[in-house]
DNA sequence: TTAGGGTTAG
């Protein structure tokens, strides 16, 4: 760089020169070249010219530089020299530097000017510097300053940011002139800080008064009405939008597609995100996850093969929409494409694809998958760890899964709940309920999933008496308040154990009203134990709540044909058929050998299906000779 | 020679 057109003497050069050597600039040694050739020239509007230039620039070279020479400077400078900078320190990475750069000139005797109070205000919100805001906004009382629109926002939003909430809507109600970027001010904080109700308010207050509201302040209003998660909001803003023809931008467009698929509104969300000319990573994984819950998994997949760059989280979306929808193979088809692409896993990534493979149930993959855990080093996570247990439950590993508990470094109460859980599906209830007494004794806090777990096992195992122990504690030793399940499993308990009465007392004193499984527990159990009439009172029940169940029909049409009320039996079945409702049916599934079998009611396909039926004849008959029958009644017009 | 407001996925 050559800033010296002669050695000997050197001539001033223009402010445009200036600002056109000065974007060269690349280090401090530069810097100083130029600096020492404007001093050279002495020329006072150069040097000013200088400072702006150094002060309009990102670099923090630049800025650093600018600071010293202002320290240089021997009289108090002119707020127009200094503003420029103070914005852009405001801006900086280091936005206390603008205080401490205020404070100086402070103690120099200089003075501020209304764009002066700005950037310091900002840099205050920024490192929530209450003290030296509030001192500011004292300042800007003094000087008159504050009856500027700009400065009183700015003071406002010191204060909302500083966490003082209440002295920021007093600065609010103070103006006597509010534009739309005041009121967005105001709103947002008050989204920030979750006061939503004040938020809404505020937006209608601002209706009537008669300002229309931007984009920007519809995006949070919208981002707000998300956060609710109360959909009675969602149609409101939809309304708002058609009737006020708003313009919309891509940030309003994203939050509006999250908002709606978020609450499920997919054809709706779908409608603005057809709107948007670029998609960001962002609002396409929201779609894939909208759809994925809505159980339009196809739907799903279309978003996200259309989707270009994915990234590990919507990878992980993809994965866990597959994992939570029964689809199991293919999250796992897709996890292995997410590793061909070279996207690592992390923790989340890993515990959907460990999901998935609980949901299969097979024990091989299962291995498969625990090993794939290590290989990507998640020996050691919680979470991995919590699912690897839940996974081995469900696949029939109990003791691989009390392995995985007894390794894990760190246990939480999930990991707890969970190895609890594991237990009672095993029939382990009092495997389950010394685990329980450990947690108890290691100081881990249950929560309402615990509960369900060790109330499970009881009523499993028949533990009558030690689950109304544990019912009871909940409530007067751990402050947790039973919820629908408890009550379910207490159902459920006394129901198993043919203490129907205590059953029917349970679902009488709940505080909320029973549901189709509370009153379909009690009806099984009525069905268990030959209470028809009770059972029958149940059913009903069921069918008021859910006209179609299925189980309740079946019922119903087996009590009628004990009875031989055989008109009726029609009736019922005739009606299940016009409105195909069929028994869902269970599905037992047996892995033997690294392969999956299959088995449904009277399911004649498996190759060796003859060889089977006669081993369960054969099996059967033993049992029928050690004094067990076999229960026909359920079955009496079902099969 | 300058100024105050925004959204978002597992």
């Amino acid at each position: 760089m050559n800033v010296r057109p002669n050695m000997l003497t050197p001539s001033p050069i223009t402010s445009t020169a200036v600002q056109d050597v000065l974007s060269h600039c690349k280090s401090l040694s530069h810097i100083k070249q130029l600096h020492a050739h404007i001093l050279r020239t002495v020329s006072d509007h150069n040097l000013n010219t200088f400072l702006f230039n150094l002060s309009s620039s990102s670099s923090s070279i630049s800025l650093n530089y600018s600071l010293s020479l202002f320290s240089s400077i021997p009289s108090p400078p002119e707020p127009f020299l200094f503003n420029l900078l103070l914005r852009n320190l405001s801006r900086s990475a280091e936005p206390r530097a603008t205080i401490l750069f205020y404070q100086r000139i402070r103690h120099a005797g200089g003075r501020l000017d209304r764009f002066s109070f700005t950037p310091i205000l900002k840099a205050a919100s920024k490192v929530s510097a209450l003290f030296e805001g509030m001192e500011l906004h004292g300042l800007a009382l003094k000087t008159a300053a504050l009856s500027d629109p700009f400065v009183k926002t700015a003071v406002l939003d010191m204060y909302a940011c500083c966490g003082r909430i209440v002295e920021a809507r007093k600065a609010f109600d103070e103006m006597p002139q509010r534009d739309v970027v005041t009121w967005n001010t105001m709103i947002e904080r008050y989204c920030r800080c979750g006061l939503l109700d004040e938020a809404f308010k505020l937006f209608e207050e601002m209706k009537c008064s008669n300002v229309m509201p931007d984009e920007m302040i519809l995006c949070n209003i919208v981002s707000a009405c998300a956060r609710t998660g109360d959909t009675r909001y969602n149609r409101a803003v939809y309304d708002f939008l058609k009737e006020n023809d708003v313009r919309m931008d891509a940030h309003l467009l994203t939050a509006l597609v999250t908002m709606y698929a978020g609450a499920g509104c997919m054809d709706i969300a779908r409608e603005f995100h057809t709107k948007m000319s670029v998609r960001s990573l962002f609002v396409s994984t929201a779609m894939v996850s909208g759809f994925s819950k809505a159980g339009r998994l196809e739907d799903a997949r279309d978003i996200f093969d259309q989707t270009g760059k994915k990234d590990l989280v919507c990878w992980t979306t993809m994965i866990s929409a597959y994992a939570e929808s029964d689809h199991p193979e293919e999250a796992l088809r897709v996890f292995e494409e997410m590793c061909r692409y070279g996207t690592e896993p992390d923790e989340i990534a890993m515990g959907s694809v460990v999901s998935a493979c609980a949901n299969l149930g097979v024990l091989e993959n299962a291995k498969w998958v625990h090993e794939l855990t290590h290989r990507n080093g998640f020996e050691s996570s919680l979470t991995v760890n919590n699912a690897l247990i839940n996974m081995y439950a469900k696949c029939g590993g109990l003791d691989a899964a009390r392995d995985v508990f007894e390794k894990m470094p760190t246990r939480n109460v999930v990991s707890w709940s969970s190895m609890i859980n594991a237990f009672s599906m095993h029939g382990e209830a009092n495997d389950a309920l010394t685990l329980f007494a450990r947690m108890k004794q290691e100081n881990v806090e249950p929560n309402d999933v615990t509960f369900v777990g060790v109330l499970y096992g009881c009523s499993h195992s028949g533990l009558v008496e030690e689950g109304k122990k544990i019912f009871a504690s909940m409530s007067d030793e751990y402050n947790v308040t039973p919820k629908l399940e408890h009550y379910g499993c207490m159902v459920d308990l006394f129901g198993r154990a043919n203490r129907l009465q205590e059953a029917l007392e349970v679902i009488e004193s709940m505080p909320m009203a029973p549901n189709v499984v509370i009153w379909g527990s009690l009806m099984s159990a009525c069905r268990v134990h030959g209470e028809l009439e009770l059972g029958e009172f149940a059913a009903r029940r069921i069918l008021e709540l859910e006209p179609d169940h299925d189980g309740a029909l079946v019922l119903m049409s087996n009590i009628y044909a004990r009875e031989h009320r055989w008109d009726d039996v029609r009736k019922v079945r005739r009606g299940m058929e016009e409105k195909n409702v069929f028994k869902e049916k269970g599905v037992s599934r047996i892995d033997l050998n690294g392969k999956s079998h299959e088995f449904l009611i009277g399911d004649k396909r498996h190759t060796e299906s003859d060889e089977i039926y006669a081993k369960l004849k054969e099996v059967v008959s033993e049992l029928k000779l050690a004094g067990c029958v076999p229960d026909g009644g359920s079955v009496l017009v079902d099969v």
